[in-house]
RNA sequence: GGGCGCUUAGCUCAGCUGGCAAGAGCACCGCCCUUACAAGGCGGCGGUCGGGGGUUCGAGUCCCUCAGCGCCCACCA
């Protein structure tokens, strides 16, 4: 059998050539039959289902990739399964602006619902029913999923397309329900009526992972208290609205100008309410008078201070981001106070801060004019107003207390690169709050739970009902609590389900068990648990990272896997960070068509570990002219070596290289293996394909030019072997190099002359290359190199071709050097078209060259 | 306030445990239709490796310090 190489290799189709054959030979299939020590697993991110994949989504999972391909290689059997994550915010939101819809729980389930069409971007939001909001989520991310399947598999990913989830799916349902329960029953989660950050648009609390901050404008008022004497006591303040709501004030206990006051009660402006006048070292003294007024809630550490000092609560914001539309209870209000408030009540905050200043102003207890100021506020991450602060019953998990069994994971881990394990440290040891699992949304895994309902009516949520570990997944608006039935339901002496879902990480947090078949497929989870690789991108350590060990550490006992490898964010090709509001967002689908997956790929393999990244076109061309330089240089070789060559075939045997430039090239080679073998088992793909690429580069130009004529047997059969042998090793070595980072080219042109997928095919080790190059002495490769690049700059300086006659030929060099190039003289001869060459000693590297005719 | 990373040719970046007479690609300039490759090949120009100090026979590479950029965490009346 002879190798065949097209007349004219393309990358034309390959994409959608190789990723059919894979599929229909199982090429990526998973082993499940593997034991541990033999398979490698992978704990993918499931992609959030939003639309469309994002450029940074191609250069991450790219990474992932390639470590995948090496492991293979190296006889592993992979798991390496693909999740989607659609469950949560992003989808609803998708969902509601896809379609024109927005989700009112109170409404009945409409059987016959269809979605509105031709509609305005001014048009109303269409109010649904719970469950056809929660059909239409489905609907859409089933769709999208394809699309995003489709991306994934252009790009040559991997994985194993028969083991997919969806974090909405029944098995992540299961599984999340399962964990949220056991938790439950060993005390680990709890729930708790207590202030928590709100968003007013999503009307959902909202975690500490969540938070982020943002600079924001504002303005310092100053109002003007009075003091138990009648005198005057000014604090500043920016969110003046919350006055009515203000239970106490608040200066440093070491504060000299205000120690006078602690224990005292001071009158507030406007409402006239005694409030009494505390100590904490919160206070900072430092800050706009040195004394503060504590409201429920204007921000974090207002709750520390309602908490540490026990103060009252006086709600006046209400859950939707407005001024309450009732009267609170305002036993302590001044008479006449009702007026104050009957002008703020129902409004936006904005308004209400608008109108209070006014009256404030009025009353003379404004005290000069607002100063603008920009502070940063905090926000959820998806969201557009602040953050305010609601009570509310909210379910947690204990995370607090755990700091030092958390770090100690973190230890375990083996984080690539290194310093990404300080952003989890400090995460871990800022950790101020339990992490709030429930949320007020309607598209995700819903809490298992029931409440009693007692005789009168009140729902009892300290005793909650919740179902045997078989009946899961349980939705308990739907489902009943055993010993109930439906017609107790929300009735006096019934129950009623929780009406609240699990959020997104409470569920994500569980992928090695939902992939691995926690429970479910106790043989599988055996093969696979703890994995060995979690791939991410560094922005979501606190969040999935961290809240995976937790998960992990609770249920297990252990890490949820051995290494974690964190890549950098992709920038556009100006360094910013992209955004859907910048417009800078680059989508994939484009490159890859115009450049092709294995460019593309290159571009996202050059990335270094944890390192930002731009998207950069030159880079995409270079990965481009290297996949062609592939095929062609393959070509030549190919139609040189008259038998597949490789392990287990004649010329594999050292006998068949016996030219000291063809061991010099197999000894260098066997350095790069060294090299990318020992890079890929520090999950440094970039350096491996780095280096390949350069010995690549400099092997064709350099190596396959010195042996070009002799391999066609300008000196005899013996020596074009010679070369053949190398070259076909060199070649069968070097793809399987390239073949984690360039799939498609490397398996086309392994096809050409071999058997079965170079996907499939071993690892290549340096042992056997040492074996071949005998000897070899790579000096031999350098100094002809070396020569040959003399020559062809003596002839460029000359505005003469490349194929010009060299009439004499000096090379000075050292003795060794000069040794070394001596086994590889005819070689650099016939390459640079040398009538005669003479050598001469000398201290350092140079060429005399003669062009012309022989004389 | 605490921490991490980065700062090397015009641009994007390699240079891992100190030995480099400082590298690659892109861009730029020039040459070459050479039978693997002209959507190519070959060659050239270009840097006092952010500043300053130190250790060393020797520092882009280690230590100290300063500066700029980016990010993480904490705090925010």
């Amino acid at each position: 059998m002879s190798p065949t190489a097209p007349d004219k290799p393309s990358l034309h189709g390959l994409e959608h050539k190789w990723a059919e054959r894979w599929e229909a030979d199982g090429t990526y299939r998973f082993d499940r039959t593997a034991t541990r020590d033999r398979v490698y697993a992978i704990d993918t991110p499931p992609p959030t289902v939003s639309g469309s994949l994002h450029i940074g989504h191609i250069f991450s999972y790219t990474h992932t990739d390639t470590i995948a391909r090496y492991q293979r290689m190296r006889g592993r059997e992979v798991f390496y399964p693909m999740g989607w994550d659609d469950n949560g915010l992003a989808t609803e939101r998708r969902v509601q602006n896809y379609f024109g819809v927005r989700c009112d729980p109170s409404l009945p389930y409409d059987p016959d619902f269809v979605t509105p069409d031709s509609r305005k971007a001014s048009d109303r939001p269409v109010p649904v029913s719970r469950p056809n909001f929660v059909e239409l989520c489905n609907r859409l991310t089933a769709s999208d999923e394809k699309t995003f399947e489709a991306v994934w598999r252009f790009l040559g990913l991997s994985v194993d397309w028969t083991m997919t989830y969806a974090t909405i799916d029944e098995r992540s349902q299961r599984a999340s329900q399962r964990g949220f329960l056991r938790l439950l029953a060993r005390g680990l989660v709890y729930q708790s009526e207590a202030p928590t950050l709100w968003d007013v648009d999503f009307q959902t609390a909202v975690a500490q992972a969540e938070l982020e901050d943002r600079e924001q404008p504002a303005a310092y008022h100053r109002l003007r208290f009075l003091g138990p004497d009648g005198i005057p006591v000014e604090i500043d303040t920016t969110r003046p609205e919350l006055l009515p709501a203000c239970v106490a004030l608040v200066a440093h206990p070491d504060d000299e100008r205000y120690q006078p006051l602690f224990g005292t009660t001071v009158t507030t402006p406007l409402f006239g309410a005694p409030v009494p006048v505390k100590a904490h070292r919160l206070a900072d003294p430092e800050k706009g008078t040195g004394i503060a007024m504590i409201c429920t809630f204007g921000d974090v550490t207002d709750v520390i201070w309602w908490r540490e000092l026990t103060l009252p609560t006086r709600i006046v914001v209400e859950r939707d981001g407005r001024m309450r539309d009732t009267h609170p209870p305002h036993d302590f209000w001044a008479h006449g106070a009702d007026r104050v408030w009957d002008e703020l009540r129902g409004r936006t905050l904005k308004q209400a801060r608008t109108r209070i200043v006014e009256l404030l102003r009025e009353s003379g207890e404004l005290v000069g004019e607002p100063q603008a100021i920009t502070h940063s506020v905090k926000f959820y991450e998806k969201g557009n107003r602040p953050l305010e602060i609601v009570t509310s019953r909210q379910w947690f998990i204990r995370t607090l207390g755990h700091t030092d069994e958390f770090l100690a994971r973190g230890n375990e881990l083996s984080w690539h690169p290194p310093y990404m394990q300080a952003r989890y440290e400090s995460w871990v040891r800022g950790l101020n709050s339990d992490w709030l699992v429930s949320r007020q949304r309607f598209f995700g895994v819903p809490l298992p739970l029931w409440y009693p309902i007692g005789e009168d009516g009140a729902v009892d949520h300290d005793r909650p009902l919740y179902p045997q570990e078989a009946r899961l997944p349980v939705d308990p608006s739907t489902d009943l609590p055993d010993g109930y039935n439906e017609s107790q339901r929300d009735r006096p002496g019934g129950f009623t389900g929780d009406p609240d879902i699990l959020d997104t990480w409470a569920t994500s947090s569980l992928t090695p068990q939902i992939a691995g078949g926690w429970e479910d497929d106790p043989n599988l989870f055996a093969r696979v648990f703890p994995m060995d690789l979690r791939p991410q991108a560094y922005d979501i350590i606190r969040t999935w990272l961290f809240s995976t060990v937790v998960r992990s550490h609770f249920e297990h006992g252990s890490v949820p896997w051995h290494h974690a490898a964190l890549s950098g964010f992709v920038l556009d090709p100006d360094r910013k960070k992209m955004s859907k509001s910048k417009g800078n967002v680059v989508t994939p689908l484009p490159l890859l068509e115009e450049y092709g997956a294995d460019a593309v790929r290159h571009w996202a393999a050059s990335g270094r570990p944890g390192v930002d990244t731009a998207v950069d076109p030159g880079q995409l061309k270079v990965g481009r002219r290297l996949t062609i330089k592939v095929l062609n240089a393959s070509k030549f070789v190919l139609s040189r070596v008259g038998e597949p060559i490789g392990p287990g075939t004649k010329a594999a045997g050292p006998a068949g290289v016996t030219e000291p430039l063809d061991r010099a090239m197999l000894a260098r080679l066997a350095d790069l293996v060294d090299d990318a073998t020992t890079a890929f088992d520090g999950y440094d793909y970039a350096r491996a394909l780095e280096r390949t690429e350069a010995f690549f580069w400099a092997f064709c130009d350099d190596y396959v030019e010195l042996v070009k004529s002799r391999a066609y047997g300008s000196r005899g059969d013996e020596g074009a072997a010679s070369a053949d042998r190398a070259l076909a090793m060199a070649l069968s070595t070097i793809l399987r190099l390239f073949a984690p980072f360039l799939p498609y080219v490397s398996d086309e042109v392994w096809s050409w002359w071999q058997q079965g997928s170079v996907h499939r095919a071993p690892w290549p080790e340096s042992a056997a290359l040492r074996v071949a190059a005998v000897d070899g002495d790579p000096l031999v490769l350098d100094v002809a190199a070396a020569t040959l690049g003399g020559i062809r700059k003596a002839k460029t300086t000359a505005h003469v071709s490349m194929r010009a006659e060299v009439a004499h030929l000096v090379v000075r060099d050292t003795a060794p050097r000069l040794a070394a190039l001596a086994g590889a003289a005819a070689d650099v001869g016939e390459a640079g078209r040398v009538t005669k060459m003479v050598t001469e000693d000398a201290e350092a590297f140079s060429v005399d060259v003669a062009l012309g005719e022989p004389s």
